[in-house]
DNA sequence: GGGTTTATTGATAATGAATATCATTATTGT
DNA sequence: ACAATAATGATATTCATTATCAATAAACCC
């Protein structure tokens, strides 16, 4: 049964901080385990909104900003469009190649990068925490 | 006289696409050349307001979008926070340190960074035109 | 179980930045 | 100077995100 152990995690968080488990909660968090990689709330809240249609909008938000708090998903903003939520849970560290035509997301992760971002930071008195590299152009269909 | 050169090639952008050189787009160039490296629409709108109180918010905003056309300025967007413009001619492409308490922008650049992404993007059929790289922690103070 | 506390929900309003609208003004080429 | 039309300035609109608040429902205690 995947995803158990994740929505574990999410059910541990959720009582750490004093919050409560709610029928909602779990609706919401099944469906964006079960749905594509990089989604947005108005995409999450039109799934589950099919099974569950008295669950409204901002409880999909709400609950998308409560994972990302938890650590088990991340929010991934590119300009002014909307914000994508991405499963982190489970998933190593990575970057985007965007396409500027299709948009499509493709997810790389280069070890000599990430390591020369460490020391491009260390020889700045620049304590790193995260970082976020994008790379934009055209994928192979749309080159 | 400093930024003469910029402001030709601004005027000379402006004539190739047919657009009018106006005493407005003079003035909002002129302040945004002499003020902070980043800075918001609404920071160089309360500049300008000072002495020219008659340009209105929308003409500073339309002008820095239209800077960033003609590829003299560019446009960073961190996050949710509003919009920063920074001057592009003359200096180098760079990336940003981004310090999480206070706030402060470090310029930084890596040729080895530059060029494992290039390669990085080329492994996956991927055509880079630019990319963005943002490190977030702390900086030297603020640690 | 029953009662109490209070987090959560759902609907909607508020917020805030970015952008669009439009009548008026001003620039450019003739 | 004239005509064509781009630009301006004030304001309205858009749109995603976040806040509000009465009603609901977990979770804990007895």
């Amino acid at each position: 049964m995947p995803g158990v152990e994740v929505k574990e995690i999410f059910s541990g968080h959720i009582k750490e901080k004093g919050l409560r488990n709610t029928r909602q909660r779990e609706i919401i968090l099944e469906a964006f385990l079960s749905a594509n990689k990089h989604i947005t709330v108005e995409d999450l809240f039109n799934i589950v909104k099919k099974k569950h249609p008295e669950i409204g909008y901002a409880t999909v938000h709400r609950n998308l900003k409560l994972m990302c708090e938890s650590g088990l998903a991340e929010e991934i903003k590119i300009g002014t469009s909307k914000a994508k939520f991405e499963l982190k849970y489970g998933h190593e560290h990575h970057d985007h190649l965007i396409c500027l035509n299709c948009g499509k997301f493709i997810e790389v992760n280069d070890e000599k990068i990430e390591k020369l971002q460490v020391k491009l930071a260390e020889e700045n008195d620049f304590q790193p925490v995260r970082h976020k590299l994008e790379i934009y152009g055209f994928c192979k269909k749309c080159r």
